[in-house]
DNA sequence: TTGATGAGTCAGCAT
DNA sequence: ATGCTGACTCATCAA
């Protein structure tokens, strides 16, 4: 009844069991595609007439097909979250860079304000330094400024 | 020959293709880990006196031994690079939140002292506009401030 | 020869 | 029963 074989064989003696499946049976043979895609109850029609061994066997035959799709889904479902975490890390990169940027130009843009401010407040200090003893608010506003600090940038 | 047998029973043939592969030497049986870690010299010494096909089932024992090692490494090694990602993302999230929080605070800083500088400046020009007929600089520095311009925050 | 990896098979779990 | 996934085996490629 055993016979031992090298297990290099061991996929042809695969093969053959299928193709014995097929040649052996009566029924008009079912491919694998077919046998896969078939719904239960499409089963049971070709399951007919079948000894209890040739119906386990295609049972099982059935089972093992569908076992080779899900094996796939598992890949490319395992390959598309692997891409998923790495888009996801490429636009948080984007994200950071984004915000350094913004970041940087708020630095700068605050540095320079705080110059400004420096040199204003140095100013202000330098009128509120002097003892005003007579100031006559003119009648019209004086456009040609002496001061540095009249107009925002 | 050629024995058919169902798929299912493919798994202990093997087994039994193992069992065998120990039994049937006269030299001391090998177990799988040290088969498997035996260099190639200390295998040529174990082979010694075994006719060819146990020799070539022995060197396969130990090839399939060693491939079922690489498949092992290869999924830790997927598991890994996926905590990689997922780290790195983590990484890159939080350090998205910390630019975030430093931007939203800068442009706080950035508004108030805008603010700050808008007052200052309407102070500068209202003194602008006034026409100043006699200045005497004081010759002490006032610190009781009437103006609330002179301080930086 | 050694190591790595895609595909297929099976066991075992969950639904 | 169906679907999924870890482990194993094999084919196949690269070094």
């Amino acid at each position: 009844m055993w016979t031992f074989v090298k297990s290099s064989d061991l996929f042809f003696i695969h093969c053959s069991i299928l193709q014995v499946k097929k040649e052996g049976e009566n029924a008009p043979a079912v491919s694998d595609d077919e046998l896969v895609a078939m719904t239960v109850r499409e089963l049971n029609q070709h399951l007919r007439g079948l000894t209890k061994d040739d119906v386990a066997k295609l049972k099982q035959r059935r089972r093992t097909l569908k076992n080779r799709g899900y094996a796939a889904s598992c890949r490319i479902k395992r390959v598309s979250q692997k891409e998923q975490l790495e888009r996801q890390k490429i636009d948080l990169q984007h994200e950071v860079n984004k915000l350094a940027r913004e970041n940087t130009s708020m630095k700068l843009e605050l540095d320079s304000l705080r110059a400004k401010y420096e040199a204003l407040q140095c100013f202000a200090r330098s009128v509120q330094n002097t003892s005003v003893i007579t100031i006559i608010k003119s009648a019209h506003r004086n456009n040609s400024s002496p001061n540095p600090y009249s107009t925002v940038s």
